[in-house]
DNA sequence: GTGTTTGCAAATGTTTTGCAGTGTC
DNA sequence: GACACTGCAAAACATTTGCAAACAC
C-alpha cells in the first residue's frame, strides 16, 4: 500500500523534536525509543516495561537513560503518566490522554473510563475547596466486574 | 479528670486483639506501637514515618516489624491505606476513615474531602462499567488552593 | 565546536525475606 | 509447650546520581 499518509509515530517523533529544540534540547535514540514503543503499545507501561521493551529494540539503549527520557518527555507535555495505585506509575502518550482510568486492585486491570466522568466532582472540588482536581493524574480503584465472583 | 469513660486506644487495641485471636494470630508489641502511633497522630502517615514514631517510642522495635505490621493489621481491617499518587502509601486506622483524600501534587499537602463526594460517580461506574469503586482506597490529585499562586 | 545527553557503575531508599531465638496464648 | 512473631542482616527492587566520553545541533 502506498502511505502518502503520515506515519503517526512519525508524527509524534517530529513534534517532541520540535518541543525539545524549542528548549535548547535534543531529540536522541533513547528518547526516540520511548516514544516508538509508546506509540506502539497503546496501552500504559511501567517504567521497567518500557526499559524491557526498549531493550528489545535497541541493545544500547541503558536503564537510566529510559527513566531520564521518560521524565523529560513528560515535562514536554509528549508523555504523561498515571499513577495506578500500589506504588506503580504507568506512562503513555499524552495525545491517547482523552480518557481517565480506574484500576483493579484484584487483577490489575486498567479500564478506561470517558473523560468527562469527574467533571462535577472537579467543579465541586474547586468551589468548596478551592483544590484544582487533575483527574487524569490518578486511577480510581476498585474492583473490576470479572473480579466480581 | 476520673476517666470512667474508656481510653480510645485502649479500645482499638482491645478490639483488635480480639479479631487476632479470632485468627489464631497475637496481639505483640510492635502492633501495639503501631497502633499506638497512628491512634496519636490523626493524620496519614507514610510507613517511614510510622518507622521513625514507632522508634521514638520503643528503641527496640525493628523496622521490617513495623511493615508486618502494617500489612497484618491492614488485612484485618483496623489499619487502611491511601495512595497518595507520586509512589507514596499513606496509613491511618480505619475507624477514622470517613472521609476521601486529595493530595497537591505541588507541596504534598493531603486534603480531607466528604465521604459521600464520589457516590454519584461510583453509581454511574457501577451501571456503566461494572466496576466497584473504592473511594478511599487512592486519593485525588491536583494541586490545593495555597498553591495556585 | 559547544553543550546537552548518554552509558556506566555505584549510591540511594524502600520494602521483603530466611532464619534462629523469643514470647504470646 | 506450641507455634506465631520478632530482630537481625542480607537480598531484592526500583530509581537516582556523578562523571567522562559521545553526539546533536
Amino acid at each position: 500500500m502506498a502511505e502518502l499518509p503520515v506515519d503517526p509515530l512519525e508524527e509524534v517523533v517530529m513534534g517532541a523534536a520540535e518541543l525539545l529544540r524549542a528548549r535548547g534540547d535534543r531529540m536522541t535514540a533513547p528518547r526516540r525509543a520511548v516514544l516508538t514503543v509508546l506509540a506502539r503499545r497503546q496501552s500504559h507501561l511501567a517504567p521497567e516495561q518500557v526499559v524491557a521493551a526498549v531493550a528489545g529494540l535497541d541493545t544500547g539503549i541503558h536503564r537510566a537513560s529510559v527513566y531520564r527520557a521518560l521524565e523529560t518527555l513528560n515535562d514536554l507535555g509528549v508523555v504523561q503518566h498515571v499513577h495506578l495505585g500500589h506504588g506503580t506509575t504507568a506512562y503513555h502518550l499524552a495525545a491517547e490522554h482523552r480518557h481517565l482510568h480506574a484500576a483493579c486492585g484484584r487483577c490489575g486491570a486498567v479500564v478506561d473510563l470517558p473523560g468527562d466522568l469527574l467533571d462535577q466532582v472537579a467543579a465541586r472540588l474547586e468551589s468548596e475547596a478551592g483544590f484544582v482536581l487533575d483527574p487524569a493524574h490518578v486511577a480510581l480503584s476498585g474492583t473490576c466486574s470479572a473480579c466480581r465472583g
